[in-house]
DNA sequence: AGCGAAACCGACCCGCGAGTCGGTTTCCGC
DNA sequence: GCGGAAACCGACTCGCGGGTCGGTTTCGCT
């Protein structure tokens, strides 16, 4: 009688044939989604897809929206086991652990593409419900790198900045960049992207990045900025 | 007899009436497809809240994906011009060209909330046309604001940065703090969440913002934030 | 006034696709 | 191997909404 909270999956006993044809059909509707739109990818297209039959699809969601619901539960959880194990692998550092959760962010939504387009993109088309489904994970991921920053902030480590804006805005640089790239309007390679944005990001807060100073060189945020007469 | 090129809308010569309503059309499918997304809004409920009926509606747009068009070409001819009386306003200066841009971009954004939505959110859910055309538009606008980077890049105003990335970036932070503005996830007064923003932005590119310096007081971005013990 | 075109109306058509359902196959426990 | 449940199949339904069309009103013009 547990009734559990929203985050975790009902996970009921299945056989593993069953396990298998979920995983099956949450890609092909993922990938689906992403390529032609929530409203114009069809159930029987997505069974198709994913080698089954509509009636077999069914058996496992009871509706399209449910369908949705639960490629971007999938998603969110994908993200949130990346980005919790980069920022552990960072140590302590507010600014490492920030950089290390958007590099995390950065580098599965790269390796999924289509995922990105759906959370990015979908939620509108499927209802009321679902958008705010997924703004609810957005305002989660803000809200950690906030945290980060915020002690940032506190340790004097950036320059004044009201944490929630400035992660609210680092999440929409990468987002932005994600897309572009993946639309194949940006041609550099995802590595030197990564770089480049990372330096933005350290930046946009006037931060002091933790490996620009490991002897004892830790004059405040003199930007290193060579160039300029 | 000169064919217009594609950028300037087909102005046929219409009767008053007829251009009101068109405007009211596009005022009411604008609200509707931010509201309940591309697929969820009905030609009939959107010709109904335009006061009027389906066949006036079909009268001024062929189809459904042609109203969207329509929608989106209007939201983008009130960009463009915001934003080139912006820049023109600016003066010279590169780095306040950008920042001029990109307050315009904020400030159109922020008064027309549905706009921002059906350009950000809609464009996958209509087809691959329209969403081609709507990443059209935000890459004119990147362009238009790579190009002042560039400027300043070259002439020393700025850290050493990729103006394309940069005001890809850029365009995504604005993006994604008015959607969240707009949204009511943010509670700071659109004044207060612009000079913000301007402040990372400026920093993000380690840019020396014109008006920080006038007389003879340039030390580094002292940027005055009063409050904090 | 009056005629022709522009503007508008709303009942109807029709394809499409989400969801259903009775049936079949696969597998687990005994 | 056999009973029964879980897993799966695909033909069918049916409502919804984009698009049509013949008719009516409004307007500009002379």
């Amino acid at each position: 009688m547990p009734a559990d909270a929203p985050p975790a999956e009902i996970e009921t006993a299945r056989q593993p044939r069953a396990e298998a044809r979920r995983g099956d059909l949450l890609a092909a509707a993922t990938r689906l989604f992403a390529e032609r739109g929530y409203a114009a990818a069809g159930m029987d297209e997505i069974a198709r897809a994913a080698g089954t039959s509509k009636g077999g699809l069914y058996f496992h969601f009871p509706t399209k929206q449910a369908l949705l619901a639960a490629v971007i539960g999938r998603a969110a959880d994908l993200l949130r086991k990346r980005v919790a194990a980069a920022m552990a692998a960072a140590g302590d550092d507010p600014v490492a652990r920030s950089e290390a959760a958007l590099a995390a962010l950065f580098r599965t939504l790269a390796k999924h593409r289509p995922l990105g387009r759906v959370l990015a993109a979908e939620s509108v088309a499927a209802g009321p419900e679902v958008r705010e489904r997924v703004e609810r994970i957005e305002d989660e991921f803000v809200a950690l790198i906030a945290a980060e920053l915020r002690r940032a902030l506190d340790l004097g480590l950036t320059a004044p900045l009201d944490p929630e804006l400035a992660a609210r805005a680092w999440f929409g640089m990468v987002r932005a960049c994600i897309s572009a790239w993946a639309g194949g309007r940006i041609a550099a390679p995802p590595g030197e992207l990564e770089a480049e944005l990372r330096r933005l990001l350290i930046r946009s807060a006037g931060a002091i990045p933790p490996d620009a100073m490991p002897p004892e060189r830790a004059d405040r945020g003199g930007d290193r900025c060579p160039d300029r007469p």
